[in-house]
This record gives C-alpha cells, structure tokens and sequence, in this order.
DNA sequence: CGAAACAGTACCAGCATGGTCCTATATCTA
DNA sequence: TAGATATAGGACCATGCTGGTACTGTTTCG
C-alpha cells in the first residue's frame, strides 16, 4: 500500500539521472528514449510513455524529428519529487474524499473528518514536496532529512485539542 | 496514485467512531460488526473484514461468543492513523526499493539513490504518525497540521549538496 | 444444546497498472 | 525533395490487486 507506481519510481530516476549527465557534460543534453533505456534498463516503450507524461507536464521539454529528443531545463535542486508523482499519478489524493479527488467517499456523510484528510494529505504532499532531485542524488548520509518530527504523537504541541 | 485502500479509509472512520462512542459512554462498550455496519453504511461483510484485520494488528481486542464483538482499549490520542494502515495494507513502502518491501526495484543497479527512498519514506510515516484518532476527530479547524513545512524546496537547508 | 458473534479462508468480479504497438507529425541530413 | 530519425498521441491487452461475498469453524452466553 501506500505505493507510488512503477511508473513514477521510474520517472524520478530518469530525472536524477539526466540531471547528473548535465551536471557532467555542464550543458542541456538532449536525451532519446533509446538512450534512457539504455540507461536504465527499462523497455523503451515504457521510457517514451513516462517521459510523455514528464514532458507534458513541462517537466521536460521535447525535441521532435531527427537528432530529438527531451531536454532537462531545470536544475535539479529545482524539481520536487512531488511534482514528478503529480505529473504521472496525478494529484495526491490519500483518499476519495480529499480535495483533488474525483469521486467522493462513501461514507462521506456519516464521517465527521472530512477536512481532516485534507490536512494529512498536505503534510504529505509538503513531506514531498521538499525532496528535490538533488537530494536524490546524494548519497545517503548527506540527504537532508524531510522534517516532519517536531512531535510525537502522545503530546499536544500546541495547535492541538488544546483549545 | 498515492491512494490508501478503502479498507484503510473505512477503518479510520469505523476506529474514530468507537473512540467517539466510547467517550460519550466513558467505557469500554464492545461493538458488533453489525452494530458498525449500521453505524458506518459499510456492508457488514467488508466491516468484518476491517476489524479483523484491526483486531489482527492489536488495535482492537475481539471477544468471541455470544455478547461479543470488538473493543477499543487505547483511547483515541494514543492511535496513529499511521498505525491503522500499516495493520490493513501493511508496511508503508512508497517504492519497490524501499526497506519493508518485499520484492525488489527493477532498476536497483543503476539507480544511484537506493537509500533516499528510506529517508523520504521515513518522512512520511513519520507525518503519518503524527497525527492521532483524536486528530482526525476534531473539526478542521483545530487540526493540529502535522509539522512537515521548515523550508521550501527551493532553498539548500544545510545538508544539500553544498559538500 | 442452540443462538450469537468472531476467525479464517477461499472465491470472484471489477478496475487500475503497466507494458506494447501503431499511426501521425516534426525535424534534420543527404 | 526524399528519407531517416525521433517524439506525440492514442488504442490495446494482460496481469495483478482491490474489495466485496460466502462458507465453514470456533468460542461464548443463556
Ligand atoms: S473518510 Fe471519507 S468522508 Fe470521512
Ligand atoms: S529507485 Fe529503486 S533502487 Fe533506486
């Protein structure tokens, strides 16, 4: 559960990695599908589908005809892992009855949590939002460490039922 | 994407609900899932299923025979709803190549961020703990907001790739 | 002993995922 | 201009998971 898709896991290393290809060659690489599959072995079909959707959602800009391809713009540190899930799983929606949804939640009128969900999906989607495409690319221990801490769940730290 | 399960989704409400009951009724009263059924509009089988799987984790403590059903014992600020999902759809694993996942990323070779994953992960079950039954109880406006902000992802905080 | 209620499991339909393929279009090179 | 290269866009299908149902067993109360 709670899985982004396999398509999205790829997207975001597809991304790192064309970031860090620029970063070398310190100019906008234009990268084919062939390539990235090569890459990263993943099928090629399955790479044009994912940058597809990168590209459209202005992520990526592409380079039709002969010698095409998709070219990064934007730094890594630029990009947020969140905008990549958005980009191919849609907007973030934990449940059915979160804002962005389309369908609504069946037990909609008996719960009395509606907003609520909202609430946990922003810190989510903030949680991920955070994360950039350089931070992917660190290795482990200099990763900079999404906060969400700040309390544990037992004690109230001042926003809670205090009031 | 990024969807919980309806199980997940009914089991939140269905736990909220008893902790709301328990409160008016300041005991432990045990709930049949038929009694949950009517409560919730959830079909009583699918209830069944729920608690199970709730009773299962320890959320919940069942009492078999006639006169029984399911108690909650915890009182409401002391469940994460970060706990109830992993009782239902098991360890939160946002990629194949996440710690608690069982089978492994296709691209894990290649990909040079294997431990990111963990960390961004982390972050999100950690906003997921934060937040309690009793959170999800209150109206919107008292919502606690689960702490994730601290710096946009524009800026380098520290860690970055400043080294 | 029988009714009530959970436990466990097996089963099945519907849907989303993800992988493939085909056609159209744009661009470069010869 | 012709042809090769590469993306755009969509249709398509297989697979697996989700969620809902049913059935059988077990425990407890009366
Ligand atoms: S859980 Fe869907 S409306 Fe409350
Ligand atoms: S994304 Fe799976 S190993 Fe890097």
């Amino acid at each position: 559960m709670m899985r982004l898709s396999k398509l999205t896991d790829y997207a975001v290393v597809m991304m790192v990695h064309m970031g860090q290809v620029n970063d070398l060659s310190s100019g906008d690489v234009t990268f084919t599908t062939a390539r990235l599959s090569e890459d990263t072995g993943v099928p090629q079909p399955t790479v044009a589908k994912v940058l597809k959707g990168l590209s459209r959602a202005g992520l990526l800009r592409s380079v039709r005809g002969a010698q095409g391809g998709y070219v990064v713009e934007r730094t890594a540190d630029e990009v947020s892992i969140a905008e990549i899930i958005q980009a191919l799983d849609g907007p973030i929606a934990l449940t059915a009855c979160v804002d962005g949804a389309d369908d609504s939640c069946n037990v909609e009128n008996l719960c009395g949590m509606r907003g609520n969900w909202n609430r946990v999906n922003d810190a989510i989607q903030s949680a991920l939002g955070q994360v950039t495409l350089a931070d992917m690319a660190l290795t482990p221990m200099e990763f900079p460490v999404p906060d969400v801490p700040a309390r544990a769940h037992g004690q109230s730290p001042s926003t809670s039922r205090g009031a």
